[in-house]
DNA sequence: ATGGTTTTTACTGCGTC
DNA sequence: GACGCGGTAAAAACCAT
């Protein structure tokens, strides 16, 4: 049988307000400066001026067979949620019901609603029985709690949810709270989507402190193997661009000097969150957008101080790789 | 532990509205 | 005078050794 949704093979331009809505996949083409568009039917990145196809990892999720008529949509289909990571017996579960009736409808005799009463305690302590599931269903109420509050979408929650259990299986807990193991697996599934979030703003919303939680996330990065690569200051910009309120342009000029000072190697050992703090508080000293240092610090939480010895230098390094912008 | 680097804190001076 | 910006010194945090 043929998946029918791989079939098309042109490139679908979407909508302008398609891509206004994921900010967070919104991001500049390496080949070109055309803005990559995410494609939801083809389920992979491409740039909107070249078409460079930038990421196709996605899988599709739709059924393998197609449907031509009513009927054979309803013959056809399976139903069952789908399975997830998230939830701690991945949603396969069954639960005995809540109504005291039976299968017609019918409500249950008194001596019959007391028998089901108890059937659903036990049933509830089976399902949860042994400590490993009672951690993991707490760890990953912990992650999706965290997750909310960084408003971090659900791919994301899933390999945070795989990372978690993961560490459990390996025996990673020991000695290491499940909050702190829940934070590091988040923080470090936020770094692999290319969404990051600081430690700092990780370390907020948990019950540790920052330092703990750097500790505890080296310790199970190096003993899973995640092999994350370093922080990219690029993957900070979209988010605090739109929360310091700059066009589309300064974002662009930002991701710019990043890029130039990038090639001449002036950015290691400097925090990546510094960088694209201060990069954006550049591009707004060349561009219509006002900004002021403290904005920009506040929102960012970088200093002011960092922000400003951060943003001379990538002026500088600007202007002397490409001196023709020089302007206002 | 140690030393080197980076970031933060705190304070001060300058120009402008 | 408040504000935005810039500079400095010293403390704190971080990292590799």
């Amino acid at each position: 049988m043929i998946p029918p949704n791989t079939a098309s093979t042109s490139i679908r331009r979407q909508p302008e307000s398609e891509a206004e809505t994921s900010p967070t996949h919104r991001s500049t083409c390496v080949e070109c400066d055309g803005t990559v568009i995410y494609s939801e039917d083809k389920g992979e990145y491409h740039c909107d001026a070249c078409g460079l196809v930038l990421e196709e990892s996605n899988i599709d999720r739709g059924p393998e067979w197609r449907a031509f008529t009513e009927r054979e949509t309803s013959q056809k289909s399976r139903v069952g949620a789908p399975i997830t990571h998230t939830l701690h017996d991945k949603g396969l579960s069954t639960m005995i019901g809540w109504r005291n009736e039976d299968t017609y409808g019918n409500a249950l005799s008194k001596r019959q609603q007391q028998k089901f009463q108890r059937l659903r305690t036990w049933d509830e302590r089976f399902r949860t029985r042994d400590s490993k599931e009672r951690n993991l269903k707490q760890a990953l109420g912990e992650i999706d709690r965290m997750a909310s509050a960084l408003d971090l979408p659900t791919p994301i929650r899933e390999t945070a949810s795989v990372i978690y259990r993961r560490a459990l299986e390996k025996d990673l807990l020991r000695g290491r709270s499940i909050e702190g193991v829940g934070a590091s697996a988040l923080y470090a599934a936020a770094r692999q989507a290319n969404t990051p979030r600081s430690l700092d703003e990780v370390a907020a919303v948990s019950r540790i402190g920052k330092s703990k939680l750097a500790r505890t996330y080296r310790y199970v990065a190096r003993e899973l193997a995640l092999g994350i690569a370093p922080d990219d200051p690029t993957d900070y910009l979209p988010r605090f661009a739109s929360d310091c309120e700059v066009s589309v342009e300064t974002e662009t000029r930002a991701r710019h000097l990043l890029e130039v000072a990038a090639e001449q190697d002036a950015l290691s050992g400097k925090s990546p969150v510094g960088l694209a703090a201060a990069a954006i508080y550049a591009a707004t000293r060349r561009t219509e957008d006002s900004l002021t240092q403290a904005d920009a610090s506040e929102v960012t939480n970088v200093s002011k101080v960092t922000i400003r010895n951060r943003y001379q230098e990538l002026l500088e390094i600007a202007d002397d790789a490409d001196p023709n912008e020089l302007e206002s």
